[in-house]
DNA sequence: AGTCCACAGGAAGGGCAGGCGA
DNA sequence: TCGCCTGCCCTTCCTGTGGACT
C-alpha cells in the first residue's frame, strides 16, 4: 500500500520541481573541488622542471636527492609533487628500472600521532597490515625496510604537512626512515616533505636537516592575474557558457589574491558563489553571489572551529557573546570570568581557575574567533579587553551552534 | 620615586587517559 | 595483560607589568 496521501505526493512532486526547471549554471561541478587533479598546472612551469630534474634519477636506477618544498597554503605544493611524481611512474613504465610513490598526509588523524601509526599506515600502502598496537617500534622499522627492499625499485614517500610530523612525534622518525638506503639491498627510498611552515627547517635536528633537506623548492603565492587565470581555465569547463557574469572572476582572484594567493580559496568562492546562484534560481553568478559566498565560507569556517573547540571553551566563548548581546562592544576578564561562573553553575559544568580561563580567552583569540589586548587601568591594574569582529550573521549562526549545549 | 592594583603569563607539578612494549 | 611512558589539561604558585595615585 502506498503510505502518501494524495496531497503528500503532491507536496514530493514540487519540492524538487523548482530546481528540475531551472537553468543548471554547472557543467562539471567537480572541476572546482579541491580533490581535483588537473592536466595543467599554470605559474608552476619552473617547480614542475625543477622536481622533475630531482626525481628523474630514477629512471635510471639511481636514488633522488630528499627534497623539501615550502610555500603557503593553496600555491600548487601538493599538485605538483603527485603529479610529477605520477609522470615518473608512468615514465618508468618503458624502463627497466621502475620507480613508486606514496603519499602520506600528516594532517591527517589517526595517521601521524604516533611513530607507530605513521609506519603502520605506511605498512598498509604497501598491502601490508599489522596491528594497531603491540608491536615494538624497531620490529615495525624492520618490517618496513623489508617490505620496502621487496618493492625492489626506487620508491618515493610524499610526506605532505611534514611539519606536523615532527610537531607530534618529534624528527627521530625522518632520520630514522632515511637511514632506509643503509639497510635496502635492492631499492631505494627518497623523501619529499611539503610544508607551509616556513620556520619548520629551523629547527630540526641538524642530522635530520642535511639528509632530507638536499634540495629545496619553494612555491611563491599567487598574484590576482595569475590566480584569474587559473580560474578561467577550470571556470571554461566547470560552467555553461555564459553562466558566469563579467568581474565575477577577477573579484574571486582578488579576494584570494589578498590572502596570500591561495588558489584552493579563490576556486572555493567561485565554486559556492555558483551553488548559492543555482540554489537562488539565478541565470548567472554576479558579483553578489561573491560576495554571500565570502561570508559563507568565512562563517563555515568560525562555526567549524569553534564546534571543534572543548566545553569550557566554548562556554567562555558563550559568556563574552552574551556580554556583546547585552549592548556592550568591549569586556574584560574579570566580567568574563564572572558571567563563566553563573554560566557554569547553571549548566551544571566544572568551573576552571582564572589561570585557565586566561588561557582560553587567549586561544579564542589566536583562532581569531574574539579580539583582544592587554590594557593598564593604572592603579587599578591591568587587564585584558575582549571584543568580538564577527558580522551578525556569523553571530547567529554561531549562537544556533552553542545555543543547543547552554 | 615609590606604592599599588589586577591581572598576564611562566614554571612546576598533579591527575588522568590512552598508547607503548615486553 | 599490565606496568611504564607520554601528552594533555588543569591547578598552584610565583614574578612581571604599566600607569594612576601618593
Amino acid at each position: 500500500m502506498d503510505v502518501l496521501s494524495p496531497q503528500a505526493n503532491t507536496v514530493t512532486s514540487q519540492l524538487f520541481s523548482k530546481y528540475l526547471e531551472s537553468q543548471p549554471l554547472f557543467s562539471n561541478r567537480t572541476i572546482l573541488s579541491a580533490s581535483f587533479t588537473p592536466n595543467r598546472i599554470p605559474h608552476r612551469e619552473k617547480q614542475i622542471a625543477d622536481l622533475g630534474r630531482i626525481v628523474a634519477p630514477a629512471l635510471k636506477g639511481g636514488k633522488p636527492s630528499n627534497v623539501f618544498i615550502y610555500g603557503r597554503t593553496g600555491t600548487g605544493k601538493t599538485l605538483v609533487a603527485k603529479m610529477v611524481l605520477d609522470e615518473l611512474e608512468r615514465a618508468s613504465v618503458q624502463t627497466s628500472y621502475k620507480a613508486k610513490t606514496f603519499y602520506i598526509n600528516c594532517k591527517m588523524k589517526k595517521v601521524a600521532d604516533t611513530e607507530y601509526r605513521v609506519l603502520s599506515h605506511l605498512m598498509s600502502q604497501f598491502g601490508k597490515e599489522v596491528p594497531f598496537t603491540g608491536l615494538p617500534t624497531d620490529q615495525l622499522y624492520s618490517m618496513f625496510f623489508k617490505a620496502l627492499d621487496e618493492e625492489e625499485r626506487t620508491v618515493i614517500l610524499i610526506v605532505d604537512e611534514i611539519d606536523n610530523l615532527v610537531e607530534r612525534v618529534g624528527d627521530e622518525i625522518l632520520y630514522n626512515i632515511t637511514r632506509a638506503n643503509h639497510e635496502l639491498k635492492k631499492s631505494r627510498l627518497s623523501i619529499i616533505g611539503i610544508t607551509n611552515n616556513l620556520a619548520f627547517i629551523e629547527n630540526l635536528d641538524p642530522r635530520v636537516r642535511s639528509s632530507l633537506g638536499e634540495e629545496e623548492l619553494v612555491f611563491a603565492p599567487y598574484n590576482a592575474v595569475q590566480l584569474q587565470e587559473i580560474l578561467k581555465e577550470r571556470a571554461y569547463i566547470a560552467f555553461e557558457v555564459g553562466a558566469i557574469a563579467d568581474g565575477v572572476i577577477e573579484k574571486c582572484s582578488a579576494l584570494a589574491a589578498q590572502e596570500h594567493g591561495d588558489a584552493r580559496r579563490a576556486l572555493d568562492l567561485l565554486r559556492v558563489a555558483g551553488e548559492l546562484a543555482e540554489r537562488a534560481g539565478d541565470r548567472k553568478i554576479e558579483i553578489r553571489h561573491v560576495d554571500l559566498a565570502e561570508e559563507r565560507i568565512d562563517t563555515d569556517r568560525v562555526v567549524e572551529i569553534v564546534k571543534a573547540q572543548p566545553r569550557q571553551s566554548q562556554i567562555v566563548l558563550w559568556a563574552i557573546m552574551k556580554h556583546i548581546e547585552g549592548g556592550r562592544r568591549e569586556i574584560e576578564t574579570s566580567e568574563i570570568i564572572d558571567l563563566y561562573r553563573e554560566l557554569c553553575k547553571a549548566s551544571g559544568l566544572r568551573e576552571l581557575t582564572q589561570r585557565r580561563v586566561s588561557d582560553l580567552i587567549a586561544e579564542l583569540d589566536m583562532f581569531g574567533i574574539i579580539s583582544s589586548r592587554i590594557v593598564s587601568h593604572g592603579r587599578y591594574g591591568r587587564t585584558r579587553v575582549v571584543s568580538l569582529p564577527l558580522s551578525d550573521s556569523v553571530h547567529k549562526r554561531l549562537k544556533a551552534a552553542l545555543s543547543q549545549y547552554f
